[in-house]
DNA sequence: CTCTCCCTT
């Protein structure tokens, strides 16, 4: 059963191309197959170790394999003409439409997906093909001796040789500890310092003290690292370990970063949206400075793609340490899928004598409802489960929370740990045996037409997938179980996540690119571009804001807004404060805003008194802002009481964040020249005037009871429960966000005259008049 | 009449 008959995979194949030689859908689906069926034998099944399948399945991988065979050489041959533009830009539209954002039918994509890379020239690859081996399975794992070691020599043969080498290293070859050793060793950090970004601050902070232990040396001496609002370098410093945000901001106030003589962007994977900026500028930096080395470091995942940005880079591979994983596939899709994990997690703990699981979710409500479910199971078979202990694990838990799940238990027990993506990366947990994967996560999206970002659930990529199953291999042989079936994976999972640079509000980049003369953001050469309708957008945003003229070209307040670490409308309001008297106030307020997240905590049982809490900080004229900034006015009142801070609601590590963040804003702006002048109660309304320098685009009117009337798209959205403003009707309001759940939410908001308004932005308002007859 | 995956300057 398991032959194919060949010939008659032809004849069906070019019998329908024949039919349909002018249809382009089938051209399409013949590409994206093409695609699929590349990245699955080429990316996928080679990383993985064991496959388990149905007798069935096995049939389908092998017709796939023929098929694509058959349909390389189809497409190879130009059998047929393809009019790639539109089926590309008509692909991305699909995307869109499927993420829920909105796109409007003129627009022109700029960068086109990589379908057709099938025939590009790959890189050259460096890797001493006798060294290169799995350390798969054997016992005596030395633990010391990491495999990066090996290619010492190598290594730095072509660190010398090549001015940017992309170094692609699996999990565990240890290559962000050890590189930088090396080129310590031979003498690089005498020509300037050794700089490694990270994505993420608490790497940063483990990664020095590791290679500072390893060198023994004191860490922040010649050993250091920089991540905000938290410094450890010296002028003696070597080596430098920073995030990629601080990096991307050393770029701005020094663009040949002068002081370094290398520099590694490491978790390049990762994509983040730091990350990605500073491929384009780094590039530059390498072509304009001599004895400036880049080196690109990524797990192994679509690097061709890095390579062919920096004009075929070379890649050195290093393989990694990670034991056998086993993958089981769902024989059929599941309709609840919290019912399946329940189910699993269940079985798997009568059917394995040993081994924690880890189980992926996609947020905090999911983990919690299914402890609940498990938790009521257990009840009934007491026996049986008694031995099972359930950890949540989520960013928003408390640090104490968290670290339990790195608790050893007695050998008796089972740990069952239900975590959302925070253990696909930044939290490694050891001990994992087995992972359930329900093949759904919540992302980022953004709409630039109505400047919306929000959460949405999505199916993971095939590299997440990947990712995640890695998680059950990194002490010993593991299995992993998802909750989707294999032709799922191989159909409707994206081989990779849509980059963040593309799912993100990106006004503050742009405004930092024209900070550093990027004048055509068009033509500017980004790893993955925005539409040029967020770029054009953002820019619009921008002139409004008076950071950019009616050219395109910087204004001084845009360099002084470029010089604040927040988004340009908080930066405007920030610079604006001056003016309206109240500096320190609204430097209070900005830190909090900055943060984006929920102030007030909002239990399920106290939920009525938690309301007349937040009311009692609401002001005249009525706003929510005011509300925030009194707020953490009264903390400062009650010296920093926890006790004030639990009896109203509020989430303390938001207000000890804000704190950090305007002890920051006060050293900037009085750099900047701005007066400090304390606050004065009485003059709330100065507050509000000063926010509508930087919010008066968000405004609406509200004057059906929890209807608010959007003045820039003339839609109706909800107040959000949460405000002041319930229940209340007003002429005009200004607002912070826009929410998108099931409903579009306003909140954040306050009252404002609408000569406030006009005397703010008379250009923006002239407009607005003419189109709605105010 | 209800809200947030992970990060970061």
């Amino acid at each position: 059963a398991m032959t194919i008959n060949s010939n008659n995979i032809i004849t069906k194949i070019t019998g329908i191309v024949r039919l349909n030689s002018r249809n382009q859908y089938v051209v399409k689906r013949i590409l994206q197959k093409i695609k699929l069926l590349k990245f699955y034998f080429k990316e996928i099944l080679p990383n993985i170790k064991n496959i388990y399948l149905y007798d069935s399945e096995l049939r389908g991988v092998l017709r796939h394999l023929k098929l694509y065979q058959l349909l390389s050489k189809l497409y190879q041959h130009n059998k047929f003409l393809v009019d790639k533009n539109k089926i590309i830009k008509k692909k991305i539209f699909q995307y869109y439409v499927k993420k829920n954002i909105r796109i409007s039918k003129h627009v022109t994509i700029l960068k086109m997906l990589d379908i057709h890379n099938i025939t590009n020239k790959k890189p050259q690859i460096i890797q001493n093909k006798k060294t290169f081996k799995y350390a798969n399975n054997s016992a005596d794992n030395d633990r010391k001796e990491l495999p990066v070691k090996k290619y010492f020599h190598s290594l730095m043969k072509s660190v010398n040789q090549f001015d940017i080498l992309m170094i692609v290293a699996e999990t565990g070859a240890g290559k962000t500890t050890q590189i930088p050793k090396f080129l310590f060793r031979i003498g690089y950090h005498k020509l300037g310092i050794l700089g490694v970004t990270q994505p993420r601050r608490l790497a940063v902070i483990n990664l020095a003290r590791r290679v500072s232990l390893e060198m023994g040396n004191n860490l922040g001496i010649e050993i250091g690292y920089s991540i905000r609002f938290e410094e450890q370098v010296s002028i003696k410093t070597k080596i430098k370990f920073m995030t990629d945000g601080i990096l991307l901001r050393e770029v701005v106030s020094d663009p040949t970063l002068s002081y370094y003589s290398v520099i590694m962007l490491d978790e390049a994977h990762e994509r983040s949206i730091y990350t990605d900026i500073l491929f384009s500028l780094l590039k530059d930096i390498v072509l304009y400075r001599k004895n400036f080395k880049l080196i690109i470091s990524s797990a192994t995942i679509n690097v061709y793609k890095f390579s062919k940005f920096f004009s075929n880079a070379p890649l050195f591979r290093i393989p990694g340490r990670l034991y056998s994983v086993t993958i089981f596939y769902s024989k059929k899709p599941h309709l609840d899928y919290l019912d399946a994990v329940v189910k699993t997690i269940m079985q798997l703990h009568i059917s394995k004598i040993i081994g924690d699981i880890l189980v992926f979710l996609t947020g905090q409500e999911d983990i919690e409802i299914t402890i609940e479910i498990l938790k009521k199971k257990f009840k009934f078979n007491n026996k049986i489960f008694s031995t099972i202990r359930l950890f949540p694990l989520y960013s928003n838990l408390s640090s104490d929370s968290q670290n339990r799940v790195f608790r050893t238990l007695d050998s008796l027990y089972r740990k069952v740990i239900l975590s959302t993506n925070i253990a696909e990366t930044s939290i490694t947990i050891p001990g994992i045996k087995y992972v359930i994967d329900s093949g759904l996560c919540k992302l980022k999206c953004y709409n630039p037409h109505n400047r919306v970002e929000s959460l949405l659930v999505s199916p993971v990529s095939k590299i997440s997938a990947l990712q995640r199953s890695g998680r059950a291999g990194r002490t010993e042989k593991g299995e992993c179980f998802r909750l989707y079936t294999l032709n799922t994976f191989l159909e409707t999972l994206d081989n990779e996540q849509i980059p963040e640079i593309q799912r993100s509000n990106i006004d503050s980049l742009i405004l930092m690119l024209k900070c550093l003369g990027v004048n055509n953001l068009i033509e500017f050469e980004f790893l993955d571009s925005p539409t040029s309708d967020t770029i054009s957008l953002s820019l619009g945003h921008l002139y409004l804001l008076g950071a950019i003229n009616s050219k395109g070209q910087l204004t001084k307040t845009g360099k002084c807004m470029s010089e604040i670490p927040v988004i340009p409308t908080l930066a405007k309001i920030l610079l604006s404060s001056d003016y309206y008297k109240c500096s320190e106030d609204i430097t209070i307020l900005c830190s909090i805003l900055s943060l984006g997240s929920r102030l007030f905590i909002y239990p399920k049982k106290n939920n009525i008194y938690s309301r007349k809490v937040f009311k009692k900080y609401c002001s005249q004229p009525r706003s929510d802002h005011v509300c925030y900034l009194n707020v953490f006015k009264e903390w400062i009142y009650n010296n920093f009481s926890t006790k004030w801070v639990q009896d109203n609601f509020i989430d303390i590590r938001v207000l000890i964040k804000a704190k950090l963040v305007y002890e920051q804003f006060l050293t900037l702006l009085t750099r900047l020249g701005v007066n400090i002048i304390s606050s004065n109660r009485k003059q709330n309304h100065y507050v509000i005037k000063c926010l509508c320098t930087g919010l008066f685009m968000n405004v609406g009117r509200i004057k059906i009871k929890n209807t608010c009337l959007i003045i820039s798209n003339s839609l109706k959205m909800r107040v959000h429960p949460s405000s002041s403003m319930i229940d209340f009707l007003t002429d005009w309001v200004i607002f912070q966000e826009i929410i998108f759940t099931n409903i579009e939410f306003i909140n954040i908001i306050s009252e404002v005259k609408i000569e406030w308004l006009i005397k703010v932005s008379p250009l923006y308002y002239s407009v607005i008049k003419n189109n709605n007859n105010l």
